[in-house]
RNA sequence: CGGGGUGUAGCUCAGCCUGGUAGAGCACUGUCUUCGGGAGGCAGGGGCCGGAGGUUCGAAUCCUCUCACCCCGACCA
């Protein structure tokens, strides 16, 4: 390619909207351009490096015996309504009305389409284990879209589900995935971490997440370094810290006008924060006796609103009580609340309940107990776990002490267990010739998003650095002043050709522009490997060669080209 | 959904407070000079100042409504 014949269209300055380097990046190289809030056009090169990603992952998911399919993005509410999930799955999902007035959903995820295709499709035991995929644009509709591609509405995913007679069968071709996954990554040349997961609203047990590390992810993973264990924060189960330390101070009442938060409790009345125990109210789940709960967290720590959900005393999804719900309930308000006299239930983490000669809210405005013991106090209601981790943690295989890191999920599979197949009656014959509903797992990549995430984990100042299997163009020719200097266009319009016939996917930069300016946007754009030819050089029988983001050096142009198709090979 | 902010040329922004019919840099077109790290001159093209309504002789500017986009928040007890 030549880039008077791509449409190559880089800028200079950041365009104010973007926040983070690979948006920045993406917009200023022309990869993306936003149509609206969380939609955005792929440009012929950013369509380049969207391809490759695609190319790779389905190249390891067909060695892995996944078959390609194409399912319909935009699916009849029924199939939605038969596994509840067009009212369960929330705002997220994107409604719409054809003129016989039928409801549809734009598809955010294909297990409803799935599983209606394998009903149809799938009679026999003797068809099992199979593994159906495609790769294919999703649309959610996401309550916050940001960081350009990272996060958009809509995106372009790799979605596969696979079919078994027994969980046994399941459990093997998960750890199929899992390694087909890790080939995926790691061909793709990212650095990244496999994790624990929770399964969200797609549902099912055992799951893991493939996460890109990066200092800007979203997502904080909490693992052992050089160990084994990895695990979503959201997920990474805190162990209780041990015994509870006898009584050592009398319980009193203090007055606190000033204190409404941990941070000024702490501050004024010189109360060690890990002595504090913040009292978070939330609505209850639906067939509980009261409307609120109480959760006991303590003041350093941070509730895992996933842990919480997950209990039944709790409303799903976690919603905060309001201040008047709480003075309505309580007699007093945020600020002055704790388990001592609380007229409500309450769950304690399981740091709290080893918490001894502790404050906390008296539940009457103003004012604190502290010194608190429990039992002897009050009684020690029911203890979880409902607090985030932290590093120094001990990991829950008791392999060390917690470390947290923050990674891009980029992929994330899924034993669903009989979830669907029931819900939507899928059923194969066993070899008894008795009916079964299949198992089920799903297998999902962000295509899009690793784009954005391979950027944000390969950058510098001067523009993308892609890793060779990403990047756009193999290999770059700048021809130095080449409108006026005949042998530097001629030789570089020669090593052009000569690469392209070798199939090297190669970009000739012909415009007639300062050197400066072909040097910036061929950075910008992180092409691996630039090859630079000037008439100085030529004098001297060299062209230069540069790596993306590495060193520099000289080869003799008669060597130029094998040497270039060697970089390539090596890539 | 709550809070904050921004909408003026393709991009980054000034002008708005104090109304008088629109500017800069980059990008784009032509041309000359320059040519190994985002050059310079000359000449150009491009804007219903997000939209609607109002105030006024006159609105990018003041008022009201609306739409869009961005950021923060769902950890406050």
């Amino acid at each position: 390619m030549k880039t008077s014949d791509f449409h190559l269209a880089t800028l200079r300055d950041v365009p104010a909207d973007a926040e983070i380097a690979s948006h920045q990046l993406m917009l200023r190289c022309s990869m993306i351009r936003k149509l609206t809030s969380g939609i955005y056009t792929w440009t012929p090169l950013g369509l380049k490096v969207l391809r490759r990603v695609e190319q790779v992952v389905r190249e390891e998911m067909d060695a892995s015996g996944c078959l390609e399919l194409l399912m319909p993005s935009v699916q009849p509410a029924e199939l939605w309504q038969e596994t509840g999930r067009w009212d369960d799955f929330g705002p997220l999902l994107l409604k719409m009305t054809d003129r016989a007035g039928r409801e549809f959903a734009f598809g955010p995820t294909h297990e409803e389409v799935i599983t209606e295709f394998a009903r149809a499709e799938l009679r026999s035991y003797k068809q099992l284990p199979v593994c159906f995929y495609q790769i294919q644009t999703k649309f959610r509709d996401e309550i916050r879209p940001r960081f350009g591609v990272m996060r958009a509405r809509e995106f372009l995913m790799k979605d596969g589900y696979s079919f078994h007679i027994d969980e046994a069968s399941l459990d093997a071709f998960y750890q199929v995935m899992y390694a087909t996954y890790t080939h995926i990554f790691e061909r793709l040349g990212l650095e990244f971490k496999a994790v624990i997961a929770d399964s969200g609203n797609i549902g099912g047990a055992t799951s893991h997440e493939f996460h890109v590390l990066a200092d800007s992810g979203e997502d904080q993973i909490a693992h052992v370094p050089g160990g084994r264990f990895a695990a979503n924060v959201e997920l990474a189960e805190a162990q209780s810290p041990g015994p509870r330390p006898a009584p050592g101070e009398p319980m009193r009442k203090v007055d606190t006008p000033d204190a409404k938060t941990i941070d000024q409790l702490v501050e004024q009345f010189e109360l060690p924060v890990e002595k504090t125990i913040k009292t978070l109210v939330v609505h209850a789940g639906e067939d509980q006796q009261q409307a609120l709960v109480a959760l006991l967290i303590r003041g350093d720590h941070e509730l895992n609103a996933v842990k919480a959900e997950k209990l039944g005393e709790v409303a799903s999804p976690l919603t905060l009580a309001s201040e008047e719900e709480i003075r309505a309930a309580i007699g007093a308000g945020p600020g002055s609340l704790g388990p001592v006299e609380l007229p409500i239930p309450m769950i304690a983490d399981r740091a709290v309940a080893v918490m001894s000669d502790f404050g906390a809210g008296a539940n009457e405005e103003g004012k604190h107990y502290f010194g608190i013991n429990w039992e002897r106090d009050v009684a020690l209601p029911k203890v979880a776990d409902l607090r985030n981790v932290v590093a120094g943690d001990p990991a829950p295989d008791g392999s060390g002490p917690l470390e947290l890191i923050r990674g891009i999920e980029v992929g994330h599979i899924f034993q669903l267990g009989t979830k669907y197949s029931e819900a939507m009656n899928a059923m194969v014959m066993d070899e008894n010739g008795r009916g079964q509903h299949p198992w089920m797992g799903c297998y999902g990549i962000g295509v899009s998003r690793i784009v954005a995430a391979a950027i944000e984990q390969n950058h510098d100042d001067r523009g993308i650095i892609w890793p060779e299997p990403l990047a756009p163009f193999q290999v770059a020719i700048l021809g130095l002043n080449h409108k006026k200097a005949h042998r530097v266009r001629e030789f570089a319009e020669d090593l052009y050709q000569k690469l392209k016939q070798a199939g090297v996917e190669v970009l000739l930069d012909d415009r007639p522009l300062r050197p400066g300016v072909m040097f910036a946007d061929i950075e910008l754009i992180g092409i691996p490997h630039v090859l630079v030819i000037g008439e100085k050089g030529l004098d001297q029988g060299i062209v230069e060669y540069r790596r993306r983001g590495g060193e520099q050096s000289e080869v003799a142009v008669d060597q130029a080209l094998e040497f270039a198709l060697g970089l390539v090979r090596a890539g």
